[in-house]
DNA sequence: AGATGCATGTAAATCGTTACATGATTCA
DNA sequence: TGAATCATGTAACGATTTACATGCATCT
């Protein structure tokens, strides 16, 4: 449902193809939501159907052609009603606190480097979103002095999110490190 | 993927029902992995197709049967096995993110009024998962003390994350009451 | 009488990933 | 020559949600 609204945004900020879209997803905007070419495409086709979009085929020599799309009336309206809805909490679904679940099985030092996994797929992470936040050409796009607000906000929420994870797995870490030492005694 | 190594980790620990499953998923777990009955069903009968578990049919008199699902020593290895194995960070996908992406049409008040909305449910889940931590009775089927701390550090997790976020939301309001305040100087 | 708990499932729809498929251009 | 970029899509599969469906027992 996110996915649908994420996308008209991008549609509404200027009129793009799926291959746009798609590039925006894999880059600037993976922090907050995913999503697959095939999964665009499918989505842009409902949008469609839902009058929420206009297509307009540009023909190009030597390249493909591009199928751009615009926000309708209709899909403004119904962008503002998303946005003012009501908020949710998305489902945790994290991995490796069921690893660590049933992790019992397996050496400290084992659980340990599950722990040290995470904490360097963190901090790359985390490297490229530091990075994007000083990078200001960035948030140019934006429409407003407050829009870059917001969407400095967006990513600062990776951030503080990645960092909170960081800390959560050095004192886990800790701890069975302390464990171990306590055992020896 | 992590399902069915969530529920055969139960079904490990001793066996059950898929009602027992439901049961969890819906309670104490669900702060790492959420699942409808629905599905817990389906998987168990494609975790018996796999040979990770027998099923034992239980005839009760004025209730309806049971299925207790068992580990096989397949599916022991097979955890094992799933526990030991890469990490991976799961793509954050935050509604609120994409509603404030495009929040800059809303009135300030408004904006406000979604982070005020996001508080109060980040500070309710708060309140339940202090509550589980300081109740130590959950922790009584730990199979050792080393269980234990694995299993409070998952717990520490889903704390640690929602208070990053309810911090995170606290500033970002701080933020845009300045710039109203800016704004009417 | 109606809600809740026990206990099972199926069906349909949506959401998401991976693989398959094409075809030209440009760069190394 | 082979890989990458531009540009589109379909097919198959897997994950997840929501609704449909049953039926007895107990509690209010």
């Amino acid at each position: 449902m996110s996915l649908k609204y994420a996308m008209l945004g991008f549609v509404d900020m200027q009129p793009m193809s799926g291959y746009d879209l798609k590039t925006l997803f894999n880059g600037s905007v993976s922090y907050f939501w995913a999503a697959t070419h095939s999964q665009i495409y499918r989505t842009l086709n409902k949008m469609h159907e839902e009058g929420l979009v206009d297509v307009e085929v540009i023909i190009q020599e030597d390249l493909p052609n591009r199928k751009v799309y615009h926000i309708t009336e209709n899909g403004k309206v119904s962008l503002v009603k998303w946005v003012k809805s009501d908020v949710e909490l998305s489902p945790i679904k994290n991995r490796i606190l069921v690893q660590l679940s049933w992790a019992d099985c397996l050496e400290t030092d084992e659980i340990i480097s599950l722990l040290d996994q995470y904490l360097i797929i963190l901090k790359n992470r985390l490297t490229i979103y530091h990075h994007r936040m000083a990078h200001k050409e960035i948030f140019d796009q934006g429409r407003s002095e407050r829009e870059i607000i917001l969407w400095k906000g967006t990513l600062q929420n990776g951030i503080l999110t990645y960092e909170a994870e960081a800390r959560w797995a050095e004192e886990l870490k800790a701890e069975l490190e302390a464990y171990e030492r306590k055992k020896l005694e």
